[in-house]
DNA sequence: CGCTGTGGTTAGAACCTCTAACCCAAGAAT
DNA sequence: ATTCTTGGGTTAGAGGTTCTAACCACAGCG
């Protein structure tokens, strides 16, 4: 009987992806603990009971694992929108909204410093590489899906026109749109997307970062306001 | 004729005080290029002609001189906020709203390593010293006298309940809404305001991450809009 | 069975923050 | 005016970081 790993491999390259497994392991509880910044590459391989420079046998840089964990870290998130979507597939727009962004502040909160290291505060002289993009977009998706039946009403049509000029200059966004709003006017959701994507990062990042300590921990009370304006305003209904 | 420092201090202490600008210019000057991370008290030491342990004459640590950058910060953010208000004092109030969220999204632009520090991820062990806490909320005061005009429907209802308690609790905080908008309803000024701020965070600090990047600088869009709809919302004149 | 390549090591360079000890001169006190 | 004190600035150094270079030893391949 195989275990999981892809049995085509040789031992060795078993044995690389199981170390670089642990090594990813190891530093996202220091990030958990505490923070990007706090992730030392000493300290992980002292974890593991090996010296420093091993680690660059597996990883080039400090930057190239962080870059892994923040994609890992989209792949949860798009993972746990999906699950919320498919969940509440059935419900009407105004309920699946609240569902995906319930789902997506379960997940922030749940480590919030995994959150920040996608959203937050870029790393020195860290730039996001591609291939994050396409995730996030992920993250999103099931979004398109449920704003894409609303409609836009007063400024937000001047919001929706400029997304008309997106798609048109962005065939891969276009394509996005489409894949997850086969049937809606795809500058219609994206506008929708997009205020909702702002909405739930201010909300929740405020929320991560500490911001609303002492005030009772209203982040739920604040997110659930803040859809359903969304979903008044762009008459979702449900 | 005296120069503009205090005139009631000896030489060392006015020397001292010059010397502690300078070096908050140098660093912030490094700040603005590479971010906080960036911010190396050796390289500050040198760009002022002096060496490394020469800074600690003047701020204890390292931390000591990003919190009274960050304590300028804030205190810039409230000076331009309140410019703003003052200069839109006649206007209606759905576009003295307006007006603050341009000044706010202006001043975030402007520098947005700044924005950044203050309303980003905290440093590895930072922790807020309780003087910011004040000053954060003298930058979204003028939000209070405008937003206390309005009036909560649908789920905000909610919202505004928790701040009654929240009110309840924390004397400050009433002292500091009512000092703000004198006659108008404590819990609905507070609901505005949290949700406004919870708005302007999400649409600047994507903004100020380069998350828009390709879309068309469409953040002036976005923020207008959502401004709108908050003051449709809640009923706002204007 | 031998060769190769990969994982691991130590050494070290170039940074960083921060402390300790010392020096020297400007300002204060007498 | 001279002495004393104090505070700015220095060098030295401890302990930390990332990352490169050179080397060793063994696992797995042909």
């Amino acid at each position: 009987m195989p275990d999981g790993s892809s049995s085509t491999s040789t031992p060795r390259q078993r044995y690389r992806e199981q170390v670089r497994a642990e090594i990813k392991e190891a530093a996202l509880e220091q990030i958990r603990a505490g923070g990007a910044p706090a992730l030392s590459l000493n300290a992980v391989a002292k974890g593991l009971g090996l010296t420093g420079p091993a680690l660059y046998k597996y990883f080039g840089k400090r930057d190239d694992l962080l870059t892994e964990l923040i994609c890992d870290g989209y792949d949860a998130a798009a993972a746990a929108m999906r699950t919320a979507a498919d969940r509440a597939a059935d419900a009407p727009p105004r309920e699946r909204l609240l569902a995906l962004a319930v789902a997506f502040r379960a997940w922030a909160v749940e480590s919030p410093h995994v959150y920040q290291l996608l959203a937050g505060t870029p790393s020195p002289g860290y730039h996001a590489p591609p291939e994050t993009v396409d995730r996030a977009r992920a993250v999103l998706g099931p979004l398109l899906g449920v704003l894409g039946r609303g409609d836009c009403r007063g400024a937000a049509l001047e919001l929706r026109a400029e997304m008309r000029f997106w798609l048109n200059d962005s065939p891969a966004v276009e394509e996005w749109v489409k894949s997850w709003a086969p049937d809606a006017d795809p500058a219609t959701a994206l506008a929708g997307t997009v205020t909702a994507w702002a909405r739930l990062h201010g909300v929740v990042s405020l929320e991560v970062q500490g911001l609303y300590a002492g005030m009772g921990h209203r982040a739920g009370t604040l997110l659930k306001a803040e859809m359903e304006a969304l979903a008044d305003a762009m008459g979702l209904p449900g």
